[in-house]
DNA sequence: CATTTACCCTATAATATTTATAGGTTTTAT
DNA sequence: ATAAAACCTATAAATATTATAGGGTAAATG
């Protein structure tokens, strides 16, 4: 299951997704639309901004906007961020690979290759699919 | 990610599946060629055999087997029975469905609908692959 | 039939992760 | 200047995962 992190940031997402009209959204609007703590939201929207998807401005009539296409979001990339790896095990993980210490030879594991597959699987899914498919569907 | 328990049911099932030769299979046996804690593995030896995966018979000369064909072994039970949903939210879970606090309306969400698909398409996959899988590859 | 072996069961402790809060700082428009 | 709103870091609270403990129960053996 993915975190109340990541499904709050594509709630946000899909909040800024249906409100591109506008120049900006505050943080208050979209924690309002899905009762998110506005704290736990800032936080949530700020490493959404780093990561280069959101962009904000400061002061009186700030607050954030979509800098990237929806299409050119995809939900490997938001789930990446915000939960970490899409792979089932860390021994198959390619952005946050970690041996597993009970593996003598990844080579020799048959749980290993099932996983490489496994994983490829889903990423061919949630690279594929992005925030527009979800704009698409509200 | 798994869970190290439902990684570990992974471990002592391919285990298992490889020694079915022998009646049965001692849980320190499997604790020893992975280094699992006995006890931590009892745990999972035990739901696995509550769901009729594994057999067990007490007692001198007892020990663990396995009761189905691997390939009647998708990892799908596995990782639901250890791990608890497959689905990425509780509103698109068939298992373990509940509805997102945060969601006016499931039929408009969009992201209820994307995640349909998403848990479908994974479904499709860890449905379809089991220990049989896991097995060939050792 | 006593003893040993090994699974069975439940509770609880330790640890890690997730979720949430707090409080100040900086920037911008008016 | 003042108010509005994002920025940043730290920490507290809650929850989930991982691990341990200790006795209970069944079966085999001599």
């Amino acid at each position: 299951m993915l975190s109340k992190k990541t499904k709050y940031a594509f709630h946000a997402l899909t909040f800024l997704g249906k409100h591109r009209d506008q120049k900006t959204v505050l943080i208050q609007d979209i924690s309002e639309e899905y009762g998110i703590s506005h704290k736990f939201l800032e936080n949530i929207l700020l490493e959404l901004k780093k990561a280069g998807i959101l962009g904000s401005k400061k002061g009186k009539g700030g607050g954030y906007y979509l800098i990237k296409e929806p299409k050119d979001v995809p939900l490997s990339k938001v789930i990446r961020l915000l939960d970490g790896p899409i792979a089932l095990l860390p021994c198959v993980s390619l952005n946050y690979y970690e041996p597993c210490v009970e593996c003598k030879s990844e080579a020799k594991c048959g749980l290993n290759k099932v996983m490489i597959q496994v994983r490829d699987e889903m990423l061919n899914v949630l690279e594929n699919k992005s925030l527009a498919d979800i704009l698409d569907k509200e």
